[in-house]
This record gives C-alpha cells, structure tokens and sequence, in this order.
DNA sequence: AGTAAAGCAACTGGAAAAGTTACGTATGAC
DNA sequence: GTCATACGTAACTTTTCCAGTTGCTTTACT
C-alpha cells in the first residue's frame, strides 16, 4: 500500500461500513476489500475504536461494527482519530537555536496550527454518509 | 537532520543571510551555521536559484547571495520553491476504485486544495526580513 | 473441545530522504 | 598559465518511516 494511507484506509472502510450500519464485519474481509493485511486493519480500525467510532468483538461471529449513526461519524472524526496531522509540524528542533530561528518557528507553526484548525473545521462539515450520496 | 527539514534549512538560511544582504555566503559556510552537509545545501538553495530568489557563482569568491530585497521574499516563495506540498494530497489511487471511493477521494482532495490554498495565502503575509525583526 | 475472531509484540522489507563521496566545471588570485 | 576555491551533479550509502508479515495469546461462540 502507498504511503499515509491509512486515513484512506479508515475512510473507505468507514464510508463501505456506512451502507449498511450494524453489520458485522471481519479484518479479513476489510483486508480483503481494501487489498491490505487484516493486521494492519485492526491496527487503523483499533485507533478508531479507541476514539469511539467503532466497537469490536472477539471470538466467533465476533468483528467490527460502527459505534454511532453514520450520519454522526464525521470525516474530522476519523482524521482526529488517526492521530496523524497532515499539516507536517517542523515541531520544535532539538537544539533550542538562536532568536532568529526561534523567531521563525513560532512564525511557521503559528500559520501551521491555523491551517491545521481549518482543515479539521472543513472536515467536521461532511459525514461519512453524505460521501456515499446516503 | 531530522525528517522534512528542507523547508526549515531554506528558511533559516534565507532568514540569516536578511540579516546581511548582498553578503556573500558559501555552501560550505552555510551548511556549517546549519549542521548540515554543503551538497546537501546546495540542493535546496538550488531550488530557490532556480525559483530567482537566490543567486550564486562558482569559483574563487563564489557563493549564495539573495537576488532580491528581503523584504521582498515571502515565506510563502520560499515554501514554493521547494515543491513540496505540506498538505499531504493522497493523490489519486492506483485502482479507480467503486463510486464511494471516487465520491471520498473527491470529497478530501477538494478540502485539501482549499486548505493549501489558504496555507501559501498564510504564508504570503509574511517576509523573511520580518521573522527576524527586521 | 474446537473454531474463529480480535489483540499484541516482534520482525521483515521497501521506499524516501538525508548524508556522503567523487569528479567535473567555472572563476578569480597570483 | 597555474592553482585554489566554489558551485553542479551524479552515484552511492545510511537512516528512518511504515506497511506488511508472522506467531502467539486471549476471548467467545458452537
Ligand atoms: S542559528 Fe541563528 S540564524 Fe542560524
Ligand atoms: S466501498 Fe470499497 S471499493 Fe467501493
């Protein structure tokens, strides 16, 4: 799988789940679909289960299922969930460095953090529901 | 160095050498101040010739100087320059995918291109002169 | 008991980026 | 004219990040 896919794993798995709610679903038969390993699906999908998106079950007729209506599922949600942020933070450097860098990266993160508020502000206007035109 | 630092090597050295333009700096001067590795240096700075905000000479007395007034660069010129672009854009997937996937991939790209949009609007606002107090 | 699922930890492998080495080319000093 | 110096570039090495994989444990249903 390509690179920071696993917003896109998160998202398409969420959005197929969204079709038809309270269905069980199995990491291999996600793993499956997406054309990935169902490690790796537990791994992303467990994320989001800790966010309260998704619950899971063990055992026999045991797999995942989505938490809340998916209208209420937003694509914030998911982003918020995974907790990668997309706008790369330079985060403080190891070394404190002088007042003119200093400067500057309170300069750039200031305009970072912004941007990074709006993009989750834009993505908390869309459910996984309303992308699959439900 | 650490991981995506291109864009902090350009913006601390541009906003070092605001401190004294038309000041001549070699690569190998430049990647001391940065602890990093003259190749690696000219690398980047290349990219800001190549984008007019920097020249430089070979030979004797050669060196990186800024092509224009500080005032006159923006964080946002050095940040294109180096095309990079911060909002990770999950470029469209190998497979075309089912509708769903089409209607997300759509759906965030969309986003995305707003939101990087108004990251160089950001960045635009300010020049390198002005990071360092100048 | 047996089976099927998640959970978890550790290892593997490939790709991207930084770092390094080596050599070519241009330019000013002498 | 020669030499030292600096950029330009290509090739290689090292590091780092992640997806992918394997193996084992735990849980729950049949
Ligand atoms: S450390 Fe201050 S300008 Fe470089
Ligand atoms: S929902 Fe998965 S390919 Fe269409």
């Amino acid at each position: 799988m390509k690179r920071n896919s696993r917003l896109s794993l998160a998202l398409h798995t969420l959005s197929h789940m969204a079709g038809s709610p309270g269905r069980v679903r199995t990491s291999s038969d996600i793993a499956e679909h997406a054309g990935t390993n169902p490690v790796v699906v537990r791994r992303v999908l467990g994320k989001l289960r800790e966010a309260g998106l998704l619950t899971s079950e063990k055992g026999h007729a045991g797999g995942w299922r989505l938490a809340r209506e998916p209208q209420n599922i937003t694509l914030a949600d998911v982003y918020l969930a995974l907790d990668e942020r997309m706008v790369a933070t330079n985060e403080a450097s190891e070394t404190p460095a002088c007042s003119v860098e200093h400067a500057l990266q309170e300069r750039v993160s200031g305009v970072l953090e912004e941007i990074e508020e709006s993009l989750v502000k834009r993505l908390g206007e869309t459910s996984i529901s309303e992308v699959r035109g439900g």
